[in-house]
DNA sequence: TCATAATAGTTGACTTAGTCAACCATTATT
DNA sequence: AATAATGGTTGACTAAGTCAACTATTATGA
């Protein structure tokens, strides 16, 4: 398991170097998607991604200034604030995803239709059993 | 797929977090480890990891003046040196190993003794099958 | 209900990790 | 022999992330 989680770490690490190109890193792209998914405020994000508040702070004023999203005080509590994606914002992850694409497809190239449904499964396998355990 | 890799990358990220309390940073252990695995010189440790060969340099630097390695110039080829692991060298890749075996624990803490062969088969056949294609 | 603690986020100052380009020295090519 | 290519080093820099201190707000408990 070491092996492969080696393996994992050495080709994110090759991944990582294509966003080199873009205008934000991956920790941005990730952190941009988790809001998509609809994480509302700075703490859930933190929580879910395990980053530095101040790290995030920063990002999160990035997109603003860029206009990838707003932020809106929520009466409930003022010390937060609700995050969202702006269309611009959409369009940004949207283009990231693709390079995600681009890179799997790259990842797959020559691998067979039935290599790659197998991988798929491996993968899912993985992360059920992963996951089952931190819903424990 | 994208759902994994951003899964494993999180993954990653969390375990990387572990190495600021030591003295090395997890790209520094996996070089570490390159060496250990017999890679001689600096080049194919570069084509290996993929990294940044200035950077390297610095990190073989900074080994070679922490006495975790010798580099040894080989008469056949006098631009590259040859590199191999002190006692001392292999004493802290020991270490490193017992953190990342640590970390492992953690993450399968939960998980039954079955749970864990099949993670161990998943992980396997995804190497396998993303080895297949760079054999190729 | 007031003092204290806890939480959410921001800011300043800093360190580390990694990048880019120019450069030597050596070896390979023609 | 001249030129190109390779292996590695160095200088200068940027980006990524960290740490601690702080403000503002909300929660808690005597």
């Amino acid at each position: 398991m070491r092996a492969f989680n080696r393996y994992y770490t050495n080709l994110i690490g090759v991944l990582d170097k294509d966003y080199l190109e873009t205008q934000y890193t991956l920790t941005e792209a990730r952190i941009l998607f988790e809001i998509s998914l609809g994480k509302k405020n700075a703490s859930e994000i933190i929580e879910a991604m395990r980053i530095d508040k101040s790290y995030l702070s920063r990002v999160l004023k990035k997109f603003e200034k860029n206009k990838l999203i707003i932020k809106s005080k929520s009466g409930k509590d003022a010390r937060t604030s609700q995050i969202g994606l702006t269309a611009k914002g959409k369009l940004e992850l949207n283009a990231l995803n693709t390079l995600a694409d681009k890179q799997l497809e790259e990842l797959l190239r020559d691998l067979s239709a039935t290599e790659i449904k197998q991988l798929a499964l491996h993968m899912n396998s993985i992360m059920e059993i992963l996951n089952q355990k931190s819903a424990s």
